[in-house]
DNA sequence: ATAACTTCTGTAGTGGCTACAGGATCATAA
DNA sequence: TTATGATCCTGTAGCCACTACAGAAGTTAT
């Protein structure tokens, strides 16, 4: 049984944010000791590492809690993993897309700013030019 | 001078953003009717426009209100310009390789996790791999 | 007159934390 | 024993950039 701080060293989940997923029903309520603090096990840290390797792998923390829930239920249900997995990573590609987009016009309103101009290239094609 | 819908209608800019904008100093003030609604011009339309292609950018509120500023001011600081842009370019370059990475770390969890398996693969590694 | 639309102010919610404030308790050293 | 500092507690507010109300008042069309 370990404090806060360890589990929080442990998982590499913050102590704040431990506090933050048990207030919001994503890990059970931990038992306290006697002095009101919270006592942690090591399936408790396994839980947090659990989430914390959704989050770094992107996923919304609903999708986290649902992810664990489905790793703590019995049956293993593959196919709903995948099935969230592949959603998050067609929502990744999106933004892989538009991001690259961005990239591409930002490249070309800035392609002209180099030199000494009397007026600016980028700043006079947001002002004038059409949305998008 | 139109009212806030139609200058909303004309900008793209959402009512509630419109008036977010106001409340935050992005855009000053605009006149009242007599009525008390608010009254905008043509040159309170640009403004929005610009804002909205800045922010379609990306660029956080904060930067486009930046670069409305140098818009307006009469410098056109064409070297500010391209240190925000470059700046953002970086931090989007930086997103995207983020997010490549994430994608094949999805893909290689999921990728055993077809057929009707007892256990999934994905969860296991979810479970057991070491962070990263 | 009635209905439907628009606008007004003010407040609260979104996601996922993060940062306090103000207090209690614990561990360690002089 | 006492001082110091680390850790913990609860509760609340802030971050970003909106978005969504509630409840009231005014405008426009039939």
């Amino acid at each position: 049984m370990i404090a806060i701080g360890e589990a929080s060293r442990q998982s590499g989940v913050g102590i704040e944010t431990i506090r933050y997923y048990e207030r919001e029903g994503i890990v059970p309520k931990p038992k306290r000791a006697a002095n009101n603090r919270r006592l942690y096990t090591v399936h408790d840290v396994g839980r947090l590492l659990f989430l914390k390797k959704c989050r770094d792998l992107g996923f919304p923390l609903a999708d986290a809690k649902t992810l664990l829930n489905l790793s703590e239920g019995g049956g293993e249900d593959c196919q709903s993993v995948v099935k969230l997995a592949e959603l998050h990573i067609a929502n990744v590609r999106d933004k892989i897309a538009e991001l690259r987009r961005l990239e591409a016009v930002l490249r070309e309103l800035t392609a002209n700013c180099d030199s000494g101009n009397v007026s600016c290239p980028m700043l006079s094609q947001l002002r004038t030019a059409q949305g998008q």
